[in-house]
DNA sequence: GATGAATGAGCGTTCATTCAT
DNA sequence: GATGAATGAACGCTCATTCAT
């Protein structure tokens, strides 16, 4: 690759990386394609000369690779109720390193997804969602879960747990730390709804 | 009241409900003040009579009470598993009732707290983890759950579930109708969490 | 009618005065928004409280009223020799009483009828020609012309014609005098090519 | 010629013909420099090299000559009456295979001289004029018209009369097809205007 | 000579907000 | 209290032009 095409990359690369960072502060709405531009030492135009509109940004944006917390859990021999307290822990985890005003914006942002135009929101929700049924549908193959496991709802019980507990994180302003309540609230949730589907 | 104000009155409302009706239809950001007093038969200069700022419209519609399902809950004299169902079925019912723009744009709100100087999130948040509280308190009092029941931890559990679906209903944009999951859910999470700590 | 209401007619009235200079100096798609709105000494967006697009004061200036001559030559009892040649004279002086440069500047724009999108340029060729053809149509009826004169025709030839000299002289950047042939021109055009439809 | 040179040469051929292509097609204003280069495959500093602005492309294209028909009519030895109706077919013909969007820019730019500083325009005009001048001096000498023929003036018919038809053309977008009224303009024009002066 | 990334002025349009009436 | 004309900052986007490679 050549000089020139290498410090195309870079341009765009910044570009995405500037965009990322201001709309996850500020919100796809509030911030102009200048914000953007100015933010990462280039002009307006150059904006697109990578990118047709505005919203293409968001678009590269979501499709950067969500965390791999899953892959990992799946390869692991530790059992379910394990595998899914690691999980809980590490997303609380990933959400509280990212920091209270971060998580904020990212929720505001997300809460209306009309901000994310090609459904790219979704997607993460759908990632988040199927991770999780992966996860379960892996512990039942290996007989660890009953085949009658509810594994859809088992799932969507858990995503919107760990939704609900960001979101009240960010609501109380920080007031209550995850960390106080991760360990206790895993427990209760995991353990206690699935005791009636372990074993044979 | 003079006929002056009380028409006053009448305009503010007036206001008010198509701000609300026009926010859940399009979303804060989408809809212009002319719009708004459009939509209600009044005249752009109107809207700064009542408010200072276009925001201050939402304060007013976020600050109207989202329900008031525990008092009368609590005067009820069904079981606790049943008491908390109810709850998960009318606290969502009234999430969806109000209408999906209007739920985004609360959590777009309340995830921000600095959005609201006089401490109204917080006092949300408080008001219904109080709430939940105060149906397990009571079905511990009535011998109905165990002494050692971990009221707090419990109802934090079933709060972040409640906000936690609501943000994920509001993150897919409708896509995930809580009416879908919120029986298999509310199953899951009440009868099975609870069922350690009942009787006696 | 209030002062308001009287005053924002003469904003609208100065708006399309200032629109109608500009476009006929320079061209609609050479002038922007802000120079009509600096032009009348109002602000740009008070250009869009009178017209939702740019184009739309187009339509306003094309809608204005063309010239009166051939109703006024309708009503003479001249001899259609003389009425056409009196319109020739008229079309010309009116054509230079405007000066060469609003001259050329009208041509550069009526020759590419995009810069007028709704068709009113078609509509001034349309009137032109519809006014001779009346002219023609009132002497066949007199029975001035013979029955079989080829009024179309006629009309569209004495139309290009008069185009042609206002085009010729905008060409030769006012080298040839209107005044100079449009006598000469029009007795050979308008006696010879009428002479054989005269009479019964 | 080096390799390099003729390259060149080739690479601005394509510039011009790609221009003229698309000049034809949108119109000189609604194209950009890059929809040139890349009809023509090459990229957008390439035009640069060639061309010092976008209007210089223009220049260029309306340099190139509109027609040599007269050149060849002096020499036939066909009637005045027929070689002036074959000009004026071939006048059209050539307008209109060159296409409306060429035209109408051809006579936004003929227009307004100031935008060809050579006089090149004033030529062209010089040049149809002589050329008709020429035909009619021709059928003088040879007897064919009248000693008294005002040539002058019926050059200057005939010229303003091919340029006003053009020019119609252009102002209707098109749609007053010259070929529909050319026939009978010319027929009316040439035979009845030239009756007068026929014959000794 | 060819490239194409970078530039930045400029445009059409929107809209929250002000204020004289 | 109600009006709506006026404002002007801001935005998304285009594109002619430059210049280092």
């Amino acid at each position: 690759m050549s000089k020139r095409q290498e410090a195309a990359l870079e341009t765009r690369r910044k570009l995405v990386e500037a965009g990322e960072q201001l709309i996850s502060q500020h919100g796809f709405e509030h911030i102009s394609v200048e914000d953007i531009t100015n933010a990462c030492g280039c002009s307006k135009g150059t904006f697109y000369t990578y990118f047709k509109k505005k919203e293409d940004i968001v678009d590269e944006i979501n499709r950067r690779p969500f965390d791999q917390t899953i892959e990992r859990l799946l390869k692991e021999d530790s059992g379910i109720v394990e595998k899914l307290m690691q999980y809980f822990n590490e997303f609380m985890d990933n959400v509280q390193y990212k920091g209270l005003r971060i998580a904020q914006q990212w929720m505001k942002n997300v809460a209306d997804p009309s901000a994310f135009p090609d459904g790219g929101v979704n997607e993460k929700l759908a990632f988040d969602y199927c991770g999780l049924k992966e996860l379960l549908d892996q512990a039942v193959e290996q007989g660890e879960l009953r085949q009658d496991t509810p594994v859809d709802a088992l799932s969507w019980l858990l995503i919107t747990e760990l939704y609900g507990m960001t979101f009240c994180w960010c609501m109380s302003d920080g007031a209550f730390e995850p960390g106080d309540w991760k360990d206790q609230l895993s427990k209760l949730q995991i353990k206690q709804v699935l005791s009636d589907y372990i074993g044979g």
